[in-house]
DNA sequence: ACTATACCCGACTATAATAGTCGTATTTAA
DNA sequence: TTAAATACGACTATTATAGTCGGGTATAGT
């Protein structure tokens, strides 16, 4: 529990390699030769990204991506969850067709945790992992 | 991200019910029916507490468990590792042999937040869920 | 002693989530 | 026209989690 996946590792790190790079377009190719990253894997990686507007893509043969200029002020929570889907430490705080439901004796405690580690990543915000 | 193993959630559903029964035994029969767990993987993690003296065992035919006296003093992060191992957002915050190490941009930042999020679980106290 | 009911434990299988690959299409600068 | 880049869906592989099974030991009641 707790592991970022490598999705989100790879989307960090290539956030963070961008940003450095301001106005400058960086590959594809570039970023997963430099940090020994399957590049297939961040292409997808990337063009997520791009779709959710983190980042800007520019196509053809000297294109690449850049980093959208708003996108720092995006919580974690917020980047995570646009990635990866809801999260939450037991599925029903997200869909509730457990058939513990009624039973269950841990529900309410649980989910006052959960909303501690929720507020917390919220108030994380993105630039302070890639800048 | 972010989501308790069922074992995590089975074991703190038995704490909590052990709990409201003070000295009286619990039987894995009883707790998996009550609550619709798998008898046999719930087995397991009992077993599992008992050698971790989170419960106390007893044997054979009118056995079953009761919640060790001490055991409300437990961290959550104590918890989850003595569970499952230790926890981190990143493997290399535990192990590392990372092919990325050297080039790595986002392990500093990233380590910092998981540290963070100890300190929230390691204020947590066990028996804030289970009581 | 025998039986029923419980804990104990390791090895095994199944399932689901994550990680990674591949093929093909499109865009654009040179 | 070619080369280098993004776009995207379908596929496979790997790993972690979840769950099952078989055989063992302990103990209360008969």
């Amino acid at each position: 529990m707790l592991k970022l996946t490598r999705k989100l590792e790879y989307a960090l790190i290539a956030l963070r390699h961008m940003q450095t790079k301001g106005e400058l377009l960086s590959t594809t190719k570039e970023i997963s030769d430099m940090y020994t990253i399957p590049q297939e894997l961040l292409a997808k990686t990337l063009q997520q990204m791009a779709r959710l507007e983190y980042i800007d893509a520019v196509q053809g043969s000297h294109g690449g991506y850049r980093i959208h200029s708003s996108m720092s002020k995006i919580s974690l929570t917020k980047f995570i969850e646009d990635l990866e889907g809801p999260m939450g430490m037991v599925d029903c705080s997200v869909a509730s067709d457990c058939i513990q439901l009624n039973n269950c004796n841990i529900r309410q405690p649980i989910n006052r945790i959960n909303d501690n580690i929720r507020s917390i990543f919220s108030s994380i915000n993105l630039s302070e992992i890639t800048h």
